[in-house]
DNA sequence: GTACCTCTTAGGTCC
DNA sequence: GGACCTCCAGAGGTAC
């Protein structure tokens, strides 16, 4: 027999609720009535997950894997252990640090056996640094003369940074040092500091802000240690690094589905919540100052035109993408300036650097990419986008011009579209062993794309030649251009 | 039309 | 190496 399950808040709550509702009916009478219902709809039992009897808690620390074995001068016998030993001597699991409704320390919810300052005053300096440079995007409408060829993942350029799924994955935008920071479901926001590699110390700092899934995390340049995420838990975090502390900034009974903000405003959120809503937020005066219903189902992806700032563009679950007008959004959810149905749940729908064309990824197994005049024109690009329940739904993002996009392939590898000539290569390497799922690249290093999997996973492509690495360019014969009829 | 059920998918852990 | 767990998607089917 197997031993008695511990119950979850949730499980113990519902019990509690059931209990009271067979209280009330029976003081109501109304149990025969309550028993031939239940007759007339014969459910099978509710679907239920078999939980092992005694669940040990997993380990959320981050094991990178940074150097490769024989760099390290260690005999392949160790081959990750020490990581895996790392990791399970960690301590405190999510459960045990449940989120408040108020500000938060970052030492409170901060996960590391070793400490943090020294991530604390690197976004410092660089923060500093990025108010002196005001830098410029890198990318733009013309090409870059970048060659997908010398793209490269070395073995120094995988880290586990977090267990579970990663939702949401980014770079920290400083010119000169290479961060990623990614979102898991559990509510961990990990940094790594990839470049600390000589530093000692894994470089990798995670936190547990959230309770439930990081649906968001938008940073900008002119702000460094500021990082705004959303989260299933209904909440809006921001932290502060200057402050040392994760503030509530709005929290919600709905799930935010997720977050952006406009080019160079600091001081706006837009954000996704319930059944297509989104709502801007205002920063300075600390509330929501609109609100709009824009789809029939969750939104799931929101972002800007970065030459137009007040083009907006949606994904949403009802299955379509819609271009909006901020000037002109009050008008209600049918006062798009462009829509595209794609007869299946659209997973995101992002701008082009330039913001002369619209990607949108889909369950539809098609990537679509908008252009020309009003972005009246559609070319599509069978891709298979099939991920599954356990898999991050792909998204295909842009590099750094407008000439490639990138998604991840079920194949492990990550495909690379070009949007010109319309055929898909994939970029495969033997240090990637599992599938990528969500991306970024990097906004000022030209090549450096960052891919996150569902078991924690993030591996750190860049331009460089390596004769090392294994990683191999071939053409992907079943992605050429297609029609929206053949997906 | 709505509510509910089943199936599918991959990665990590444990034995 | 295989069994088991995960469980906040989405599609398709069925009952009401």
């Amino acid at each position: 027999m197997a031993p008695k399950k511990t119950l979850t808040d949730y499980e113990r709550r519902r019990l509690e609720n059931i209990k009271r509702n067979d209280q009330m009916m029976a003081s109501l009478k109304l149990r025969s009535l309550a028993l031939s219902a239940t007759a007339k709809r014969q459910r099978i039992e509710a679907k239920t997950y078999k939980t092992s009897p005694e669940k040990k808690p997993k380990p959320e620390t981050p094991v990178v894997v940074r150097r490769s074995l024989r760099a390290r001068g260690i005999p392949p016998d160790s081959s990750g252990k020490e990581g895996v030993e790392n990791a399970a001597s960690q301590s405190p699991s999510p459960e045990s640090s449940p989120q408040k409704l108020g500000p938060l320390k970052m030492r409170e919810v901060y996960l590391g056996k070793s400490g943090d300052e020294s991530l604390i005053s690197l976004i410092r300096s660089e923060a500093a640094m990025m108010e002196w440079g005001k830098p410029g995007q890198a990318g733009g409408d013309g090409g870059l003369g970048f060659d997908l060829g010398s793209l490269a993942l070395e073995a120094e350029n995988v880290a586990r940074i977090m267990s579970g799924k990663i939702l949401n994955v980014r770079f920290f935008p400083c010119v000169e040092r290479t961060i990623v920071v990614a979102g898991n479901k559990s509510g961990n926001l990990s940094i790594w500091d990839v470049d600390c590699g000589d530093e000692g110390g894994n470089g990798v700092y995670p936190y547990h802000p959230h309770a439930g899934p990081v649906s968001g995390i938008s940073i900008q340049p002119s702000a460094l240690s500021k990082v705004f995420t959303s989260s299933y838990d209904g909440q809006i975090r921001l932290m502060d690094v200057e402050k040392e502390s994760f503030d509530l900034l709005y929290s919600s009974d709905e799930c935010i589905f997720s977050l952006a903000q406009q080019p160079n405003d600091v001081n706006s959120l837009y954000f996704s919540e319930a059944r297509g809503e989104l709502d801007l937020f205002d920063i300075r005066a600390s509330k929501s100052s609109s609100s709009w219903i824009l789809h029939t189902e969750r939104i799931n992806t929101i972002d800007f035109n970065p030459e137009n700032t007040n083009l907006m563009a949606t994904s949403s679950s009802d299955d379509t993408a819609c271009i909006w007008d901020l000037r002109s959004i009050n008008a209600g959810s049918s006062n798009y300036l462009k829509k595209i149905d794609l007869k299946r749940s659209c997973h995101s729908a992002y701008f082009s650097p330039s913001g002369n064309r619209l990607a949108t990824t889909s369950v539809n197994n098609c990537v679509a990419v908008l252009s020309g005049d009003d972005y009246k024109d559609t070319s599509t690009f069978y891709h298979n986008n099939r991920t599954g329940r356990w898999l991050s739904g792909f998204r295909a993002i842009w590099g750094w011009d407008d000439s490639h996009l990138f998604i991840g392939n079920m194949g492990r590898g990550v495909d690379v579209i070009s949007t010109t000539d319309g055929k898909t290569v994939t970029l495969e390497s033997s240090n990637m062993t599992a599938i990528p799922c969500r991306f970024a690249a990097h906004p000022f290093k030209v090549g450096a794309l960052a891919a996150a999997t569902s078991g924690g996973q993030v591996y750190l492509w860049t331009s460089k030649v390596s004769n090392a690495d294994c990683s191999l360019l071939k053409r992907s014969p079943s992605m050429d251009v297609t029609t929206l009829e053949k997906c």
